[in-house]
DNA sequence: AGGATATTCAATCAAGCGTTTGATTGAGTC
DNA sequence: GACTCAATCAAACGCTTGATTGAATATCCT
């Protein structure tokens, strides 16, 4: 009869690699990144993968379940390389690992791996700019545990920086990265700098220096603002 | 139809007043911000609105100019209130402005102002991150002139800073500002400590301070990349 | 080879989209 | 009291959307 329930059994078109299903994967990465996940269609991304309009459907149901797809093609490989990366942090050359290797291990894997490259860099910061609930679900359960485990680390490294200010500079970090790949192009716009965001290698270099100076700050103190006081302490 | 209260009932052609306008704006701002351009219909705002659906068309003309009217309504008050600030931190107390003082008046008027409050903040944040054509033309319109402006006060702070550390250092600043407005909400997440970006008084209370550090820092030495060095000469 | 399975195809569905239409309202003007 | 005109309304326009169907084709296994 039908052979609607994607989850048939044997291997199902879920966990196959045809070719067809990672055409259609490369052209939902790219177009997502582009136009948003609300501003591209199925039937444009089968187009540009050159298959059926209904090739989508067969090999991932619905658009929801093609966008988990397309988040998790990359997202494990690259939470796992931030992992190892950190481990090489702690089994590091001097005592105390360095800020900057942290905060590098952190932000590399991201922004210049063979993680899903710029397109998949653009479409997780578009996906946070949104938050959606699955944007959200997503995040949770391949980001959770590793940003949790580097913000154990970097508290580690500053054992003298209250928990507060530590979260609010890691706040800062992710911002930084997210806007980063989102890709907005303003600078380029008011300044016409060679200053290019969009160069991994460049936005590297400049952005893990940056990020450790603000890091090493001393902890800011609320002190105008008796409220903020007492949120601190918590 | 009962004449309900029709408060405007001015000179009114179609570029200002009108009770039914002014709902459908408000309407469109929260819906926009929360579910994207893409992601809310008309039907749907004027029905928030609590108008008729040819509502939106009739007042507006078509949907993009409707998302123009929207960002037009604060971000116009919003730069000038910017260059208020900027220009009070020029005839200030000491000889050099303070730089945490430029910093807090480019941010506070789009965190706390009366121009737009969260909604907008969030509106403008997701718009950034989807970085249309549109969205490029109304940035440019609305904040070049005042970005412009602030990057050239800063600049004055800082000689001895060279322009492309500059530029980067800026790029953070959006960074933070934007990625604070978004509410990704990633840090209540990981910590669940009182550290919450979405409260524009604790935002503004860390961001001013650790904005400030990371301009002081000094340049960045891209010593391993001579294309780098290139490119800084510029 | 042949039969089962996996994939592709054209065609279609109901629902929703942005937008347009023509009629209707009701306050202001002569 | 007739006329004007911005504003609102119900209804429909043509089109696109995500999803589904059943037949046709490609692929594999014994």
């Amino acid at each position: 009869m039908t052979a609607l329930p994607v989850e048939d059994a044997g291997v199902a078109p879920e966990t196959r690699g045809g070719a067809t299903r990672q055409r259609i994967l490369d052209a939902a990465e790219r177009l997502f990144s582009e136009h948003g996940i609300n501003g591209v269609s199925l039937r444009t991304i089968t187009a540009e993968a050159g298959a059926n309009s209904a090739a989508a459907n067969y090999h991932f149901g619905t658009k929801k379940n093609l966008l988990d797809a397309v988040f998790e093609r990359h997202a494990t490989g690259m939470a796992e390389e931030r992992e190892t990366l950190l481990a090489d942090c702690r089994a590091a050359p001097g005592r105390p690992p360095l800020l900057e290797q942290i905060i590098s291990a952190f932000l590399e894997p991201g922004m210049r791996g063979r993680h899903g490259g710029a397109p998949f860099a653009r479409l997780r910061a578009r996906m946070l700019a949104e938050s959606s609930e699955q944007t959200r679900e997503l995040y949770a359960i391949h980001f959770n545990d590793s940003s949790g485990r580097f913000l154990e680390a970097l508290g580690n490294a500053l054992p003298d920086l209250p928990a507060h200010d530590l979260h609010w500079r890691f706040h800062m970090l992710l911002g930084a990265m997210v806007y980063t790949l989102a890709k907005p192009g303003r600078i380029q716009i008011l300044t016409e700098d060679a200053c290019d965001p969009s160069d991994p290698d460049q936005a590297l270099d400049y952005l893990v220096p940056m990020l450790a100076q603000m890091f090493c700050g001393p902890p800011i103190a609320v002190a105008a603002n008796p409220v903020e006081m007492l949120r601190t302490v918590k």
